[in-house]
DNA sequence: TTCTATTTGTTCGTATGTATG
DNA sequence: ACATACATACGAACAAATAGA
């Protein structure tokens, strides 16, 4: 790097302080929705620094839809996405990670089960191998309504990451990231109406049968291993999920 | 541009050929999933252009989550994203516009409406507007089973895209892309539990008050403006929403 | 309509920092 | 310690779209 300015150190790549400035600008409402953001040469007198960072600092700003860039118009600000009530918005990791802490955990049970057949095909590991069964029950802190009933698999592998779980309020994919460097590259979601069971029903209080909203998430690292199954039913009434699709550039066909 | 090889004329970027490419070699196989693809390097002289140009092209690889870069290793080739089968899989636009292509639409009725309080409060535009109001009820091509029922809401303006409706078999965001050259810079997707109304009921041909999948979709123009918005209800048992979420870079807090 | 200035998009070159093995 | 490979950063030039004269 030419120069780090003051600090020289720390990984705080420039554009990344940036990015995180003119964040805070639209959060505070300095630049209204509908308007265009200062031209990227104005930006770089603004951080004294060349036109790429400025660049890479506003392709962030993109990639979460707050802004949009149009060649010879400039870049045009974007309403911020909405606020969550009883209701998540998350379309990156770092979402969910913030969704949880709106809300709290209880652990229900952990065991460790042998896969039989249906299990082994849904984990996509073979028969016999050992998994972690965790049941939980999240609430809304505000007011204490429950809100999910999860069930969630890992391999016995994370056993001290599934120990931790109790003494933590980070959902379990993010101690294991941290226990064991293991990287969550993607989740991949889906949404579902399904009939809530016997256990669902109690946790939610609700009668058996009645229709939820359920969200599978399987939680995949680098490699495309499979690392962590959840699933867990929702209030219906009370939960929704909220998502926002950006226009996402496209080569053409594909 | 310096020279833009045997072309020359086309808005046909270099990145934009270079991902595509890219994207054909894993479609293809070229690459397994948890592989390394070829560095940095070795792409610049495979497509004969600087680092940079294949950095961007690698950015819409990363964007799509198809693959993941790590400083000092190289890029990770991830799995493909699911193919959809009675299941949506958008997380891009162009991917809802995909989704249509697998079904077929029927319009059922097309009406102009006045905005009453609770409409103009729905639709953010003030009373005594008047905007088009449409149903129509989507099949799946290949059994005709009905896997949605429609009613989109939008401004009276856009009429000559709403009477192409019938003989199109686009969305009604993409005609009035092409028919206004209105971009739409966004949707917001809210996900709920919701129970079927009497004309929802009907197409779907369940009793009415059976738990459906609601998807309300509000599309957003580049200046923040309103231009359409769309409930539908889904089949339970026979729809499911998959998407995926990525690892995205994170400015540290916000 | 045409021309021109502005603004973002694309592409090259170069150098150095930092994580991995 | 070393080589490799991606990350960050600066500089420069031209292309293409937009808006206004």
């Amino acid at each position: 790097m030419r120069s780090n300015g003051v600090r020289g150190v720390l990984p705080n790549p420039k554009h990344a302080q940036i990015s995180r400035n003119l964040i805070a600008d639209l959060k505070r409402g300095k630049f209204a929705p509908g308007e265009l953001l200062p031209t990227e040469a104005i930006l770089q007198k603004r951080f004294n620094c060349s036109r790429h960072t400025i660049r890479v600092a506003l392709r962030t700003l993109y990639e979460r839809g707050l802004v949009i860039s149009k060649q010879g118009k400039g870049t045009i600000v974007q309403k911020l996405p909405k606020q969550p009530l009883y209701q998540s918005t998350f379309s990156t990791l770092q979402s969910l990670v913030q969704y949880a802490k709106t809300t709290s955990r209880t652990v229900l049970t952990t065991n460790l089960v042998l896969l039989n057949e249906s299990l082994s095909h849904w984990l996509n590991c073979p028969q016999g191998y050992k998994w972690w069964k965790i049941r939980t029950k999240r609430q809304q802190k505000s007011d204490g309504t429950v809100v999910a009933s999860s069930t969630i698999y890992v391999p016995r592998y994370f056993e001290s990451a599934v120990s931790k779980l109790t003494k933590s309020a980070l959902p379990l994919f993010s101690i294991m990231q941290k226990e064991y460097l293991h990287e969550i590259a993607r989740v991949e979601q889906t949404f579902s109406v399904a009939y809530a069971t016997e256990e669902e029903a109690s946790d939610l209080n609700v009668k058996q049968g009645t229709a939820v909203m359920a969200i599978e998430r399987r939680f995949i690292d680098e490699r495309g291993g499979l690392i962590e199954v959840a699933r867990s039913a929702h209030q219906p009434e009370y939960f929704e999920y909220h998502m926002t699709l950006n226009q996402i550039t496209d080569p053409d066909n594909c």
